[in-house]
DNA sequence: CCCCCTTTGAAGGGA
DNA sequence: TCCCTTCAAAGGGGG
């Protein structure tokens, strides 16, 4: 966390939080051996959701992704980079479609692939991530399935392109780059791959550091070539900068730069045809739409990239008239959200479930299994995002934002009910999540929560590496009731929490379903914390019985108990209790 | 149609 | 400093 940090250098921040988990990977290291122990441990760790005795469907991408974690995580890194060292290699080969693909990305994996475009010609955001993944290779010469960018007919771009096909070579971080495409200047025109860019302030060119770059907040489109991408470690595309310019959704000046549906599919996940036209108020010197600007009425929400604008069922309007209000830039993508980009179609492929609660849910908790290394991956990306962003807005703070969306509900705690009290004590949570155990979580199962993140090593690399701690096992289990309302886990202080007890309650909560009864619909287990800030997050919605896989079912075994005790002392005096939630 | 839900992390403001 | 709140993405679900 940054207070751990002090100022500038949150990259050092999580150590806490990393230490403790080396050892569980050992352990896990161990217990890969025998697969259903390891599921074990995670039901328990994880305590929500678990991998179905049954998961063959989803086992390739499981095991690629557990594959890491069976092994040492240095290995396993290094592994990792040797795919993207492969990728790279046969990339400026040309060998791209030669390429073993990565096992992490079971070919299929996209549930709505059949409907990668929506109505409007818009992608669908699995799609999306997929063609980000995709997109490095599309201008390769003669590719099936690919049109040339270049000879955009528009209409037809859309649908057919097989995105995901060429995925599967491509590291899971590699849709993060995607952004990088997104440099596109619709407004202005490319200097030419001028290296530079205006400063925001200053309003003087200045050549960007390559380290400044990132492929969400795109400087200005003449930098965009030069510059290498902050995550070229995993960047295969790297030196081979593309431009991307959406065929039908806006018109770019410079036609004669390559780009391709998918590309422009990025863009529009991004930009919105109506950013085309840079706002007046912009805060961008460059009069550059930025992926992080977003009209306020629009909300980023692709518009079909590929059908003329006068096709667009929504918001063919030109979104002029929003131009007057000020755009919304959007916060930088911290690293969570940045894993979550680039794993939510992999989850969603993978699971049945379908609402975002729940696949966040397996996000938070795959999050956790992470080694420190692939976390710190996330944070040193998130740490460049967040600096570049504040280059690029440099007035600007995330108090702009407040109040832009409506939503937010407020918390709870201030107006608890006193009905609720009873329960908000003891809080008790409901699984929202249906059952990772058709998921799976990952394998990282068992590390999870147990053993998390953080080395020594990974803090050093992320920044603001909160201390995770394990204070999230903790409380593996929290319920709650329907909430009246909603409840939020305040608790969770990142940063400050140093520690222990505070960061993530979350995933754990989950957990709990898992060990449900059979014969209750919705499982809660009390847990003690109520005390003080209450670290579990609390779930407010039940899950569905009809959601809930056999598996789940099951209790904890043995095991996972005793990997509960040794790693959480803690939460060790608390009982389990399973209490049976009424709700449905 | 809009907001909720859910996740982690960052950031800002108040105490 | 600590604590709290909001927002970032995403998309099914609900009112």
């Amino acid at each position: 966390m940054p207070q751990l940090n002090g100022g500038g250098g949150d990259d050092l921040g999580a150590n806490d939080e990393m230490i403790s988990f080396k050892d569980e990977g050992e352990q896990e290291e161990k217990i890969s051996e025998n697969v259903s122990a390891e599921r074990d441990l995670d039901d328990v760790k994880s305590s929500l959701v678990n991998e179905s005795e049954n998961n063959s469907s989803s086992s390739d991408s499981e095991q690629a992704e557990r594959r890491p974690q069976t092994r040492p995580d240095s290995e396993s890194y290094e592994k990792t980079r040797d795919y993207f060292s492969e990728a790279l290699r046969r990339q400026q080969d040309g060998g791209f479609f030669k390429s073993p693909h990565y096992p992490g990305y079971p070919f299929l994996m996209i549930p709505d692939l059949t409907n990668p475009y929506l109505s409007n010609g818009s992608l669908s955001p699995s799609a999306r991530t997929y063609l980000q993944m995709k997109w490095p290779l599309l201008d390769v010469p003669g590719s099936a399935g690919l049109k040339d960018s270049r000879s955009p007919t528009p209409g037809h771009l859309s649908n057919k392109v097989p995105v995901v096909q060429h995925a599967p070579h491509v590291h899971p971080l590699t849709p993060l780059i995607t952004y990088s495409n997104e440099h596109f200047s619709p407004g202005t025109p490319p200097s030419h791959l001028s290296p530079e860019i205006l400063d925001p302030k200053t309003g003087i060119p200045r050549t960007p550091h390559p380290s400044e770059l990132s492929p969400y907040y795109p400087l200005s489109p003449g930098a965009v070539g030069s510059i290498a991408h902050p995550l070229s470690w995993f960047m295969p595309q790297q030196g081979q900068p593309m431009y991307s310019i959406p065929p039908g959704g806006f018109r770019h000046p410079y036609p004669a730069l390559a780009m391709n549906a998918s590309m422009s599919s990025l863009v529009s996940s991004r930009f919105s045809p109506h950013m085309v036209t840079p706002p007046p108020h912009s805060l961008h010197q460059t009069g550059i739409p930025h992926p992080a600007i977003v009209s306020p009425a629009i909300k980023q929400e692709p518009s079909g990239d590929n059908i003329s604008p006068s096709m667009h069922a929504k918001s063919p309007v030109p979104p002029k008239k929003e131009e007057d209000k000020k755009p919304h830039i959007k916060k930088p993508l911290n690293a969570f959200m940045l894993y979550m980009k680039e794993m939510r179609a992999k989850v969603v492929a993978e699971c049945t479930l379908k609402e975002s609660a729940a696949i966040n849910q397996i996000l938070g908790r795959r999050w956790h299994s992470l080694s420190r290394e692939e976390q710190a991956k996330y944070y040193e990306l998130a740490r460049k995002e967040r600096q570049l962003h504040s280059q690029l807005y440099p007035g600007w703070s995330a108090r702009d934002n407040y109040g832009k969306r409506k939503k937010r509900k407020r918390e709870n705690k201030p107006d608890s009910k006193p009905e609720d009290f009873s329960i908000r004590s003891k809080k008790q949570c409901v699984q929202y999540l249906p059952s990772e155990k058709m998921c799976d979580s990952p394998a990282s199962s068992h590390g999870s929560m147990l053993d998390s993140p953080a080395t020594p090593s990974a803090a050093l690399a992320s920044p603001a590496a909160p201390a995770a701690t394990h204070s999230e096992q903790a409380q593996p289990l929290s319920l709650t009731t329907k909430p009246e309302g909603r409840m939020h886990h305040h608790f969770s202080l990142p940063g400050k929490a140093s520690g222990s007890s505070s960061s993530s309650s979350s995933s754990s909560s989950s957990s709990s379903s898992s060990s449900s009864s059979s014969s209750q619909p919705t499982i809660s287990i009390p847990i003690g914390t109520s005390g003080s800030q209450s670290n579990a997050p609390l779930l407010t919605r039940p899950i569905p019985f009809t959601s809930l896989h056999p598996s789940m079912l099951s209790p904890p075994s043995p095991f996972h108990q005793a990997a509960l005790h040794s790693h959480h002392a803690l939460f060790q005096s608390q009982p389990l209790s399973l209490v049976t939630k009424p709700t449905e």
